[in-house]
RNA sequence: GCCCCCGUAGCUCAGGGGAUAGAGCAUCGGUUUCCUAAACCGAGGGUCAUAGGUUCGAAUCCUAUCGGGGGCACCA
């Protein structure tokens, strides 16, 4: 009941240790003790219906005094059979075996009960998962597929921040997922069919610069697009100003005057420092926005001449994107279907969705689902142009098809929340049932006022400026660090003789890390703020000082010339001789849990807060267990493990979030 | 107007039925002949927005109110 999620196949290693067949073959801590209780709580009389929920109430323990796991049912299940919970806690320590992995429960307060691992389990669990390449984790015994759909940049526009969670958060649900042994299909559903397009052929068409172009397509593209935006931004509050707000008298007497008062006042508009409540809305002209909405349309019609421009751009904005994605070390994405892929089968979704009744038309001949009497999604607009909705039902019906997931994860911002809800109902109504469709949603990313992100000139901030300067932070502290520990005599290389490459290898993997780690270990439905300071700090839960934990690791090993392949191969035997050598093994043999129940939930700060807790282990280790210099070459052999399997569990973790690590720092 | 999310230490955030509500930053104090001090140890700091309710037990679930953010078919 608690064990499908895992596979009960003993590993190779398992069995090398197996002197105790039956029962040591998970490393989920959660599940071995669950399972200790099983047959007690029938025993007792709990109904086994219930059996679960009460194995549920098996959880760690909030406060360590009271031992590693404490189980809470005798509470309930007392007031059901009518007994006092001390009591009923203590028949059911009485009739749970503890095989040697627990020490003999005790009932604390109302009738919690305590539990605390047996020093010997403990150790004999940590020298069996060292020998194993994943650490102890199980492989899924249920492997699904899914299919992830994150990133969605709009082709024809720069990354900017607000793609930075979409993309990150994808990648390591993917690797995550992955890892725990699950068919995984990442697909970037890209916006590359829409007024992006249009804007950037009328740029091409109004505003080239050939030689520009021609020796760097994409950033005169960028600044295309930009461009068309800017005078597109400025003739719409213009325009919008001029018809409706014109002071008729002031614009005979002094035009210029009169337009400069416009404008401003329409900045502040558009800014919204002011209340629209006055605004008077009457129709007004764009001629840039009307000329790019013309182009999009002739695109969309199948255009031949706007149709090869497409094609032209594309492969340039494609490497534009993927430049960011390689700065970002995202995965390559299995497939990039944009929009555009779904384009042809449009029509053919809406004839099927009225054939089925799924859909209705609605006013002036477009195509509506209905949802309720106030909630409707168009799928056909009065003008035939089909919605985004269209597309997600097309791409739904596609992916099920192609992939045949088990679940289809959205990794997009939570402000989407009302279009997926419903567009999974529909997609419900349609017949794909049977498929989790799940929208993992994510808060916005702020600045540090916890306002919008803005630049100094107001615009939104490209993510490869924002990167280059994380890699730029990166190195600067670095820098910084190195020369107040050379200043502090302690044992450092000469500057001059860490290589250049080595010096950017270290600013690139301490800058990008802390962008994806202060990202990552947010609860993902909150918003954050995005503050390099904080991102690169030296202490609390960053990347840097996972980092740092790993790096201290790899210079134990360094100094000590200890070869870790033999830690790996052949465990030492695990000694458990002072309380930070406990809490470090009871830690890392929490790897697994903590990963299961972050996929569970598509929760990545999961894995952050684990990796917080193990590093923090680790300083308590690192300042009271003197490896090297251990009192015998046992227990330097045991240290020497715990220190490997530190390294390599910070290692695959941050891996699992697509953070690297440094052997050096 | 309707719907969704949020309100926890001075700040940024965890915790989302279980014991005395945690962490980082900031503040104050301490640690370096010793494997990386990018580190560690200690101290102070809380009406978990408010008011009711459910429960053996509520920061957590329910209702209402206040405050903040977001969304409500021809943009995606």
């Amino acid at each position: 009941m608690f064990r499908d999620t895992v596979s009960r196949e003993p590993t190779a290693s398992t069995l090398a240790v197996g002197s105790r067949p039956s029962r040591i073959r998970t490393m989920n801590l959660l599940n071995e003790l669950r399972s200790l209780f099983e047959p007690a709580l029938l025993a007792v009389g709990a109904d086994p219906a219930k059996v679960p929920d009460y194995l549920g109430m098996v959880k760690p323990s909030a406060d360590a005094k009271h031992g590693d796991y404490q189980a809470n049912f005798a509470m309930p299940l007392a007031k059901v059979l009518g007994k006092k919970p001390p009591e009923v806690a203590k028949e059911i320590i009485d009739a749970t075996p503890t095989d040697g992995v627990i020490e003999p429960p005790t009932v604390a307060g109302p009738g919690f009960i305590n539990l605390k691992l047996t020093d010997a389990w403990i150790a004999e669990q940590v020298q069996t998962i060292a020998a194993s390449d994943r650490l102890g984790v199980a492989m899924a015994a249920t492997p699904k597929t899914f299919v992830i759909d994150y990133s969605g940049p709009n082709v024809a526009k720069p990354l900017h921040v607000g793609h930075l969670r979409s993309t990150i958060i994808g990648d390591a649900l993917v690797r995550l997922l992955r890892f725990l042994g699950h068919t995984v299909v990442g697909d970037n559903h890209l916006g590359d069919w829409g007024t992006q397009f249009g804007m950037l052929i009328y740029g091409y068409r109004t505003f080239l610069n050939k030689e520009a172009y021609k020796s760097d397509p994409v950033r005169e593209l960028a600044r295309l697009y930009v461009l068309v935006r800017n005078v597109g931004g400025t003739i719409d509050i213009l325009s919008n100003a001029f018809t409706n707000f014109r002071d008729q008298a002031a614009f005979e007497a002094d035009p210029v005057a009169e337009l400069t008062r416009l404008y401003v006042n329409g900045l502040k508009r558009a800014k919204g420092s002011d209340d629209d409540d006055d605004e008077a809305k009457g129709p007004f002209v764009n001629p840039v926005a009307d000329a790019y909405r013309r182009e999009t349309a002739k695109l969309h019609a199948g255009d031949a001449d706007n149709l090869k421009l497409w094609q032209e751009f594309m492969p340039a904005c494609m490497e534009e994107i993927h430049k960011v994605y390689r700065q970002l070390d995202i995965l390559p994405m299995d497939h990039e279907l944009g929009e555009s892929f779904y384009q042809p089968m449009l029509a053919g979704v809406v004839e099927e969705l009225q054939a089925k009744g799924v859909s209705e038309t609605g006013d002036g001949g477009s195509v509506i689902i209905r949802f309720g009497e106030n909630n409707v999604a168009l799928i056909r607009k009065r003008d035939g142009a089909f919605t985004y909705t269209t597309t997600d039902l097309a791409t739904i019906k596609h992916r099920i098809a192609t992939w045949k997931p088990d679940a289809v994860l959205y990794v997009v911002d939570f402000r989407q929340g009302h279009h997926f809800k419903n567009l999974f109902t529909a997609a419900e109504r349609w017949g794909f049932s049977g498929v989790e469709f799940n929208h993992v949603s994510f808060g916005s990313v702020l600045g540090k006022d916890g306002k919008p992100l803005k630049t100094r000139d107001g615009g939104v901030p490209e993510l490869s400026t924002l990167l280059d300067r994380a890699v730029e932070l990166g190195g600067h502290l670095f820098e910084l660090i190195h020369w107040q520990r050379a200043a502090m005599g302690h044992d450092v290389p000469k500057w001059d003789e860490i290589s250049d490459a080595e010096k950017q290898e270290i600013a690139r993997v301490v800058g990008i890390g802390a962008v994806k780690y202060a990202d990552l270990s947010q609860s993902r439905t909150s918003d954050y703020r995005f503050d390099f300071d904080k991102m690169l700090a030296t202490n609390g839960n960053t990347a840097t000082y996972m980092q740092y934990a790993y790096a201290r690791c790899r210079s134990i090993f360094r100094k000590g010339n200890a070869d870790e392949k033999a830690f790996r191969t052949r465990p030492p035997k695990v000694l458990l001789t002072h309380p930070a050598e406990r809490a470090l093994a009871v830690q890392l043999l929490k790897f697994e849990e903590v990963l299961s129940n972050a996929a569970a939930e598509y929760l990545p700060h999961y894995i952050t807060q684990y990796l917080w807790d193990v590093a923090k282990a680790f300083s308590g280790f690192f300042e009271g267990c003197p490896v090297l210099t251990a009192g015998s070459e046992e227990l330097k052999a045991s240290r020497l493990l715990l220190t490997d399997l530190t390294a390599r569990t910070i290692q695959t973790a941050l891996g699992l979030l697509g953070i690297r690590t440094v052997e050096r720092m």
